[in-house]
DNA sequence: TGAATTTGATTAGATTATCTAACTAACAGG
DNA sequence: CCTGTTAGTTAGATAATCTAATCAAATTCA
């Protein structure tokens, strides 16, 4: 969680900021012959972005002490709530993680009382998982923050370039989800 | 690290795919008055492209019992190695994590004989980090492995996109990196 | 019908990547 | 030469994951 260390102390001997330029050399060092360059680049600040990202969306959502796995796990729920059955393993396959992992979430969500699992009648070995009132809450009061910290992302980019934007990451988006066999 | 779990047993009941309209719908009703719709959506989608990114480059990586983590302190090292002095405090400094988790990490390179801690002679409470052969090596024998990798992120754009959207990041990360105080 | 197999959930135990706080040794400045 | 600061480490914690084992319920099938 924490990544947005206090500031030790400040250190006196930094390390030169490199930019892109040293990477760029390194690319057409190591880069096998048939890696194509311009690719390589936007794929490496795809990955830089893509890191940054997640730390604005974990900043903004440890105000509410939770993380992102966790919020995960309640929007899921709430998304799917009175409309199918959500079970541990409903969730582990989703989310593309294994059972034990959604017992361990579950358990810390659990000990907070933000859901409630209850057994399911139909079927004795399954649970199903219900957000509780404060559960509810939780996510009622995390969506607008949520959203708005999303938004901010893109704050960089005008109207017409978001909607470009927005058009490539479903083209990368489809790309990668058929890579990794995942997805929402 | 090991996040493409080999499926346990394929699950019966299935949570179906919601696509995006659904959290179109959440987001209309959830989001403050002033964020916006659009935004925010592109912010939500390149959120889970920045996960799944980092997903295929860690199964990637994997093949040489390497995590991202590791290899961008290997990196960071062989960039500036004969130019700066490395240590674990700029290591720290660079990466943005405590100095006491860049230990822990420099360890673990170092019980693999893939980086040498040797005493800086002009002032003795720091230590030169440097590439062992063996972690050279790797850096070798790993980076066209990462590059292509890159590449591959963007594969489903066509050039004239592909220059697009490197612009458009190149602007986010500017504007992210301010925002987190880090950067390359 | 009853034994064997499968499935859902959990537990136990491990690893990775972080953190904070405390400690030690070395340096720097008066 | 004493005091405070800095570099690195250690100790101990937490989060998010994994695999393997266990237990109970459901299903299958001979």
């Amino acid at each position: 969680m924490n990544r947005k260390p206090a500031k030790e102390y400040t250190t006196e001997q930094q390390l030169p900021r490199l930019g892109t330029k040293p990477y760029r050399d390194l690319l057409e060092r190591t880069a096998n012959s048939d890696t194509d360059r311009d690719s390589a680049l936007t794929g490496l600040l795809m990955l830089w972005v893509g890191d940054s990202v997640l730390d604005v969306m974990d900043i903004h959502l440890s105000d509410y002490d939770i993380t992102e796995s966790k919020m995960d796990i309640l929007l899921l729920i709430f998304l799917h709530q009175d409309q199918e059955l959500v079970t541990p393993s409903s969730i582990a396959d989703r989310l593309g993680i294994r059972r034990s992992s959604v017992t361990s979430l579950l358990n810390w969500l659990d000990k907070r009382d933000l859901i409630i699992r209850e057994p399911y009648s139909k079927d004795g070995r399954m649970t199903h998982i219900r957000l509780s009132p404060e559960g509810s809450g939780l996510v009622q009061r995390v969506l607008p923050v949520f959203w708005s910290t999303c938004a901010s992302l893109v704050d960089e980019l005008d109207k017409e370039e978001r909607e470009l934007f927005n058009k490539m990451l479903v083209k990368l988006n489809r790309g990668i989800e058929k890579r990794l066999g995942a997805g929402r």
